[in-house]
DNA sequence: CAGTGGTCTAGACCACGAA
DNA sequence: TCGTGGTCTAGACCACTGT
């Protein structure tokens, strides 16, 4: 079946997808607006925005209420490098946000420490450009946060930590990695459609004791992120179980 | 703005997400035909289809064609275990097709060969119940697949491999993991919406020489399985750069 | 065949952004 | 205010699944 127009709306996704893909919409490009295009591809305007909403979940358009629809860039892509390593590229830069609370519930259970343990929160939004990458929530025991920056605007060592730069004592990096789609307030904070599908990593990195040194939450965009993990089995020998 | 009624859509479709994760909908039940319940909920048809839409991108709802709209458990999560570790689960019955073929393009670099190399593909489904539930495709060079057996209707061994099971002279373990939109072949096969993201896995496992043993191309519906990474710090010493 | 979902229309009306 | 996208309607017609 593939090859056949399945739609009028995948007929006009594939065409608009070409193009841009192939340059002749340019990236950052403003469309023309949806009423023209439902003219020009002789359709009505529900139509019309039904193929622009696939291309909206695949991240291939950006469309600003009251604006226009704007194409974007298929390319861009970041890699997170997993296991607490340190990425080769070079980060892209950070906002943060610092915020002291309590760890309760679900992110309690993260750092394993009791309910109403003071904790520190890192909001983090790397940027490509002008527009927001990706996202991340940090949290680090609070006796822990402090000793290097805790209101700092801007934290360098969190940047590292963030794309998995090593701490100190670092002994066991876990890492989860499943896709969703984002919270409402996630795709706000990214800019991004909320049918477009991230990949949410939950990283817990322990010490030598076991004790949790910082449990993250990333999100990633699925159309302009991917994340590595090596494994190397002639150091670790396989120790099949403990 | 959360709590007020975005929209009619994002109504119904939070009452039928409720209705269905708190089980008042059990998992595999028929919903009511879409016109009953466009009149049940007093909109027009096509607002009730978007409703849906939002609840099958989300993996709640599992739309049959000239049948019905049925609710999917929420559940029945598959936790795929990286690094070419044994998973602690037992894995689910696999079939498996296994083709040969030569290596181009985008495979042969993969598995690091010249282009019309020798190959053979084990087209993996794993299911749970009677429904497919992930894919798998290995690629092995041809002189290494043989060994045991090729052209068995079912592999006991690649089932192993297919969740990560370690192989002799395995060294290293690559794993590039991404998000995306499965294929038309992906959605068919896995009976799943072409709007439900995938967790897509490409995993590369070299032997010690550096020669790539296994190339394998998972693709895992985003709502029913994840991934977990784990780096031991202890045993690997952290070596900075090489 | 009847019942159901899949697609599309033509147009109304609301909400947002920039001037 | 105007141009834009966002939502919704009422109904037509097609395609698939079962009897």
């Amino acid at each position: 079946m593939i090859g056949t127009v399945a739609s009028r709306r995948h007929a006009i996704a594939d065409d608009l997808r070409t193009q841009i893909t192939a340059g002749r919409i340019q990236p950052g490009e403003r469309l023309p607006s949806e009423a023209q295009l439902a003219c020009h591809y002789e359709v009505s305007t529900p139509t019309l925005r039904n193929a622009l909403a696939l291309l909206q979940a695949e991240g291939l358009v950006e469309k600003i209420h009251g604006k226009s629809n704007y194409a974007r860039q298929p390319l861009s892509r970041t890699t997170y490098v997993g296991g607490g390593r340190t990425p080769a590229q070079t980060p892209l830069p950070v906002s943060i946000r610092t915020t002291k609370l309590r760890a309760r519930g679900h992110l309690a259970a993260l750092l394993g420490v009791t309910s109403g343990s003071p904790a520190t929160e890192f909001l983090c939004v790397s940027h490509a450009g002008k527009s927001p990458h990706s996202l991340a929530r940090v949290y680090v025991p609070r006796d822990l946060a402090p000793a290097t920056a805790p209101d700092a605007p801007s934290w360098p060592q969190e940047t590292a930590s963030l794309l998995g730069g090593p701490r100190p004592q670092l002994a066991k990096v876990e890492e989860n990695v499943h896709v969703r789609l984002p919270t409402a307030s996630e795709a706000a904070t990214l800019r991004i459609s909320s049918t477009l599908a991230i990949l949410a990593i939950t990283r817990v990195a322990t010490d030598i004791t076991g004790r949790v040194i910082e449990a993250a939450l990333l999100a990633l965009p699925g159309d302009r992120a991917e994340a590595i993990f090596t494994t190397d089995h002639t150091t670790t020998e396989r120790r099949p179980e403990g």
